[in-house]
DNA sequence: TGTACATCAGTGAACGCGCGTTCACTGATGTAC
DNA sequence: TGTACATCAGTGAACGCGCGTTCACTGATGTAC
């Protein structure tokens, strides 16, 4: 049955919403297109009136998700000790999509790839705009081992099967880049 | 055809050789059985009489490649030069698998999980006692924000499809590294 | 404004494919005498 | 040491399953008059 124009708008959008909450919690593999669809409250037929194919759902949620990406607006300290917190590590479905997708990009579409490259370079411009003192060149290397920093933490945190040891990598790196600063 | 014992330990040994080297260049997922074998010089239908199912090779795998993980032999600056190279980028199948491989623990078992978390507390405990300076604690919470920025580095500088970024990514984290310490 | 009808978004059964896994078979190994 | 035979590592066809994708169909939408 056919639906409004703008209710089909408001189907597509929803797919990609429900997309990027399921690929960051579970990959792009582990993910298939039912699920999305499911999620979405539709049937899997459905998906091919809105992308050409699941790839192209996988680049067009890369854009969607680093699209909206937290600017940095609650103040620099606070910011980075949400990020390097257990919280946001055990809420990837919600949380940062570089720190869910980054380690997954390897053999993604170069469209997906692209917007990879996008989301990363506005990432570090607006950290280093962020930050407190130094000329420019400083300030873009710190945003840029701040940010690995931070990234590499959380991935860490997420890939091992010890609680303490998780705990202890956010702290040390929260510790470490305090230390910096 | 039944082959010596020696030789099934040889292919058992080149089973896992040859699954550390696929898994870490194109991610467990992506690589099949099939390709495994057939990468070690066998059928598929070999591939049960050395593992119950492709989850426990995982997790085999998993031990294999972090048990000969590098030490920081060469002098701990040249060893961090080389990490955050552009060889090293470039060369996933043969380089450090946590960079290839922590961002793919999510969703795999127990048993692969806590094979990286081993690693991981292994990795620290060298990374600390290679450092030159600095009380027990200081050095830890420098491992461990060193070592968060040299993945998330490589992580990062191989998400994207961005050449200039990339390089961008692996210097800057180098010289924010060689400033802290 | 009201009616007739072409359009097309969504449905759900069906398709081909490749995956992980199984199994009857083969023939070299290694043990018993 | 030499022979007879049970063992069992590796082979490759076959299995069931779930994936991405297709397509004939449905019925609400929105346009032409």
């Amino acid at each position: 049955m056919k639906v409004s124009r703008e209710q089909m708008k408001a189907n597509r959008a929803r797919i990609l919403d429900e997309a990027g909450r399921l690929f960051r919690q579970h990959g792009f593999d582990a993910v298939t297109v039912s699920d999305i669809m499911k999620a979405a409250g539709q049937t899997h037929g459905g998906f091919y009136g809105h992308f050409a194919s699941k790839d192209e759902l996988v680049a067009q949620t890369m854009i969607h998700l680093l699209h909206g990406e937290g600017s940095v607006a609650a103040g620099l300290e606070a910011w980075i000790d949400t990020y390097l917190s257990p919280p946001h590590r055990d809420a990837p479905a919600q949380g940062c999509p570089t720190a869910s997708l980054a380690g997954l990009m390897r053999g993604q579409t170069c469209e997906a790839r692209a917007a990879m490259a996008d989301g990363l370079a506005a990432q570090l411009g607006r950290l280093a705009a962020a930050l407190p003192e130094g000329d420019a060149v400083a300030r873009r290397r710190e945003a840029i081992g701040t940010w690995a920093a931070m990234v590499g933490a959380v991935i860490l945190s997420r890939s091992v099967d010890d609680a303490a040891l998780a705990e202890e990598v956010l702290t040390g790196t929260r510790a470490w880049i305090a230390n910096m600063t």
